[in-house]
DNA sequence: CAGGAAATTAACCCGTTGGATAAATACTGG
DNA sequence: CCAGTATTTATCCAACGGGTTAATTTCCTG
């Protein structure tokens, strides 16, 4: 259909010359027609990237279209990352690298436990909200039975500091008395992380089969607390307002019903 | 590489005679090359498609492969159902008719509504476990932002008398005591779905980052141990025994332990 | 048993796509 | 300011893959 190549943005600070090539190309030699910039087109590269590969998955993400996004040239995705599967494989340790790490700055440790499970419910959950290519990703590398992950090494490395985080939480909980049983704290995790990702991941066929906008801000909100409800009623053994106030919500107002 | 055009596989039923046409050629004219099988051609070709759409995606799948794998010619795939998009959105429609009526045959009416949970989430568990492919399936289509499923009037229609099942056992749980709270049942199904489709979806890169084979028979039970406890905990407001038990055993092995 | 419709096969078409090559241009150290 | 290297551009291509056309074979009906 319409010629890719032919659509490849110039590079940044061009000095606003590359639109008059044709009037006047023989001055146009004078100036410069690029900068170099490798560290910022490299990371504009892996961000185009990102966003090809969470909205088309491997298979059906474009090179082409990633070097038209990212402002290059296809020629240079080879020159700074490699092929399409480097490509790939930078963006989703990348994408780990990302989440773990705003993940350390939780500090959970000085919550009292309750809160603490609360407080990684929710950031959780806005993570994914914020990010939602980080869903998508995981998902196209599941589709791949994590073929590609299992060759990263620097991924492998930067969990088990969490898992302790969490268990030490756990264990703080039923410690004070707070928590009736000390869960397994990867069980747990998988637990709150599921909660979260399938309603977002999934929200798209959820909604259409259940007729409701699942993505709206009522929705979200209702969704947050009744996830924090369920975690914290099964841990602590004490019932929370939000569990029974988000009974009728999703159900009272009819053009919501499902039909 | 291989060309998949010789590879296509002959008809069912073709009298043995495929392998020694080498041999006798002549003879062979006056015999059945193939049989006509208007039906099960289309079913085959459907569950090789939903293979095939399982394991690479909508991008990622071949029709080549599609055709090969059931036995057929590539052409035959537009004549009986369409082109590849007629053809996926066939695929998935009959795995949400497949679920939803399986599901029809709980039964939960007739059982105490704590009862009626843990089937639900039992039966969720073990169909996930059993049909893998529908939850690639569904992944692939929320790729997508379900822009196929929208377009099918069938799959809409199928989902209301199965909230309306949930809807009466959660109400029945409330008059009777046995539930605090009336939770709302889309709510409740996404997370039971949640629980279950997250772990199994997410099986390959969680089994990397967390160092544990997932799929294992002890890690199997443990989870559903730990999904029913953590539910009908919240719902009821007793722990039960299993809940306390998962605590230690994905922990304590020390080959399990996340590095 | 003829002849036409239904089912199946074989071969081809052509735009797309990942990847490669070589040439041009900017920057840097001497 | 010059030579050499790093970065970027402009083309090119062979394989692939979805879809089509046309011929071939089986089955059904009158």
């Amino acid at each position: 259909m319409n010629n890719l190549r032919s659509q490849t943005a110039p590079c940044v600070l061009q000095l606003g010359l590359c639109d008059q090539r044709a009037t006047d190309l023989a001055k146009a030699k004078r100036v410069q027609k690029w900068q170099r910039d490798p560290e910022g087109m490299r990371l504009r590269i892996l961000e185009a990237a990102k966003q090809e590969f969470a909205a088309h998955g491997l298979a059906g993400a474009r090179v082409d279209r990633i070097a038209a996004n990212a402002g290059a040239n296809k020629r240079m995705l080879y020159y700074h990352v490699g092929n399409k599967e480097d490509l790939y494989l930078a963006v989703l340790e990348g994408a780990y690298e990302k989440i773990r790490s705003e993940e350390r700055g939780l500090d959970l440790e000085h919550l009292d436990p309750p809160e603490a499970i609360e407080r990684l419910i929710d950031f959780t959950w806005n993570y994914f909200l914020r990010n939602p290519e980080f869903l998508a990703l995981l998902n196209t590398e599941n589709l791949a039975k994590a073929r590609h992950l299992k060759r990263s090494t620097k991924v492998k490395s930067m969990h088990s500091p969490f898992v302790e985080m969490i268990r030490t939480v756990v264990t703080r909980g039923v410690e004070s008395g707070d928590f009736r049983v000390a869960v397994d704290p990867v069980q747990l995790y998988i637990s709150i992380a599921a909660l979260c990702f399938f309603y977002l991941s999934n929200s798209a066929t959820l909604s259409v089969i259940f007729g409701r906008d699942l993505l709206k801000k009522e929705a979200r909100d209702e969704r947050l607390a009744h996830m924090v409800a369920l975690v914290l009623a099964a841990l602590t053994g004490k019932s929370t307002a939000d569990f029974g106030n988000a009974v009728g919500q999703g159900t009272r107002s009819p053009e919501r019903q499902p039909v």
